[in-house]
DNA sequence: TCGCAACAATTGCATACGCAACAAATTGCG
DNA sequence: CGCAATTTGTTGCGTATGCAATTGTTGCGA
């Protein structure tokens, strides 16, 4: 019935949280974007730029500006593919480890005080329903892009 | 114990919904934010630029260009405010109120098929949640906004 | 083997937004 | 009353990001 406010709260919700995480990971020269892509990093096993992309729901374009800056800081290298030379592989060095786990011990400090709210029970439910819609809205976006090429086939 | 985890999912359920409803809103020429702007409008009595920044949490400046913009397009007017001369009212046109109406119709279809998975507790529930939730992170947002005030006193 | 479509990464351009500096108007305090 | 502090809206600048075009590479089919 009341969807639409569930949403405009959500929204806000939303709003507040990346503004928040913002603040904390300014601290560590980060933004949040480039936060995750150090999570997903790793020494050993390098991940492509269009890997990168996927995982983090952006352009390739911004993940190629993203790995531009994170190397001028010193916390990634990029190196080139053994198999394919279009591609670059993407790993985190030792000063990368350092800054990530700085910036991690903030943020998830942040993060469990404001889930402190919840019982456990209520963050399961919370969890389940994320999930749900989580699968809904992807399939939304699915079918749009679909929907833009179809135009003309 | 697993906050990060519901973090992560909340973050990605956020960029998710953002993008759904951006593809949205461009059949409309709107963006998000000029989207909520004519929600909050109405033709009779004017808001101040400044308190629209407050109510859509974002800057004086970006309100001056969205307000620029939705008057460029026809849907708003400035006026000025006959109590304040420093101030703006901003009021809903005819062609606003259409604009709204067609965008509004569209957005709350999308909304309700997302939502629609949830069963009318689970609703309840999450409207909840996300209420508390947003309490603890505009506190914290308040704290560090102090914090920062209190470092030269 | 050649040609061509698909793919990886990059670059240029446009848009959206925050932050700081500013001018004009208003308020408040001595 | 008079001047300093505050408030309102605006502008300039920097950053973040998407989209489209481009370059170089790969692999497949005729």
């Amino acid at each position: 019935m009341d969807d639409y406010q569930d949403y405009r709260l959500f929204q806000e919700l939303s709003l507040l949280l990346d503004h928040a995480d913002r603040l904390v990971l300014r601290q560590f020269r980060l933004n949040t974007l480039q936060y995750n892509a150090l999570l997903l990093l790793n020494p050993d096993e390098g991940w492509r730029l269009t890997d990168l992309s996927e995982r983090l729901l952006c352009e390739r374009s911004t993940v190629t500006r993203l790995v531009d800056y994170l190397e001028s800081e010193g916390l990634i290298s990029r190196s080139p593919d053994p198999g394919d030379r279009r591609s670059q592989r993407v790993t985190l060095t030792a000063a990368g480890i350092a800054r990530r786990r700085e910036a991690q011990a903030a943020i998830e400090e942040a993060i469990r005080r404001r889930f402190s709210v919840l019982s456990r029970d209520e963050e399961r439910h919370l969890i389940a329903m994320l999930k749900r819609l989580r699968a809904i809205v992807s399939a939304e976006i699915e079918a749009t892009s679909h929907e833009a090429n179809n135009t003309a086939p």
